[in-house]
DNA sequence: ATTTATTTTCAATATATTTTGAAAATTCAG
DNA sequence: CTGAATTTTCAAAATATATTGAAAATAAAT
């Protein structure tokens, strides 16, 4: 396989993987994109290396920089911006996973803690039943949270490639 | 906050929630209908409280059955299907991983494996890049793997509210 | 201050996904 | 076997999401 194959075959799986996980297929495209492009690259070559026209590529960029995935690059000396992806895939995951935390498990937290605040018999089977049910999920989303964060502090297991050492 | 209310915002937030990950919001809220239905609840029980057609329903239920989250019952002398959900959180959750795990990460780490045979010079440096930055991939992936294996094992952990006990 | 390059916005358009509902298939009772 | 109840299928319609592209805004050079 010749490396401009590979590389194309990359940024097309990694788009429909990235929609299998509620990423929009474009944006985890320029995404690979960057993550293969050795050197800082410009809106204009993200056009046309993925036939997109110049919003979506602006959008998604934005989209990027803000999941801290991608960073905006001045070249001195040139007009046009350039960007660059993180090519640390480990650091690449963290970002991913203290993202997600925060944007997702943390509110989703928030809301359970006042569903089982119900109104009447607590007594009664199916009140009883759903609090339950509710502290199980809570349970768990703390416990994930936890665990998180011990992955995302694993770093040095990471590079010596022991991630399960953090287990014991 | 009464039951009935707490129950509509769980589904709500259930299916917004859902959606986030990639799941279709009418099969995340019949999940969450029937995680809170105490008993085994029918298609037409859950076309009336979610206001879904038939075909709607239908089709999730058995994308639910798919993922082993829905089991189908049948009572005897009753002429029709009931439906209910696995209510122990735990075990909802090890499914959902056990099924993402099969679905898109051993494939995922298939296709990686494909990727790194590349033509040419491995000592060119954009070449050299491309195959160290697949190999970060890779690596990433198995850990994951081996890491989402442990905390499957780790129900007695999670019984007791420590799961954070498999970590040294 | 004006021109020019570049980025950003966003209404309109295109595409993808979900939902409907009625017809076909299946299942079960008599 | 027949007919009624129930489930399944799937083309058409509705909805949601992503993309375009040109106009507006911004930034830099002269």
């Amino acid at each position: 396989m010749k490396l401009s194959e590979a590389k194309q075959q990359f940024i097309n799986s990694w788009g429909a993987f990235g929609t299998q996980w509620g990423i929009n297929r474009t944006m985890a495209q320029i995404h690979a994109l960057l993550l293969v492009s050795p050197g800082p690259v410009t809106q204009d070559d993200i056009m046309e290396q993925l036939s997109i026209s110049r919003g979506n590529v602006n959008m998604n960029i934005r989209d990027l920089i803000s999941w801290s995935l991608v960073e905006r690059i001045i070249l001195p000396g040139e007009r046009k911006e350039y960007f660059t992806a993180e090519k640390d895939i480990w650091k690449v995951a963290t970002q991913i996973i203290k993202e997600r935390k925060k944007r997702e498990l943390d509110p989703m937290l928030k809301l359970l803690g006042q569903l089982d605040k119900i109104d009447g018999d607590k007594k009664d089977k199916e009140t009883k039943q759903f609090i339950e049910m509710i502290a199980g999920i809570k349970k768990l989303g703390n416990q994930a949270d936890k665990v998180l964060d011990v992955i995302i502090r694993a770093e040095e297991h990471w590079f010596t490639g022991s991630v399960l050492k953090i287990f014991k």
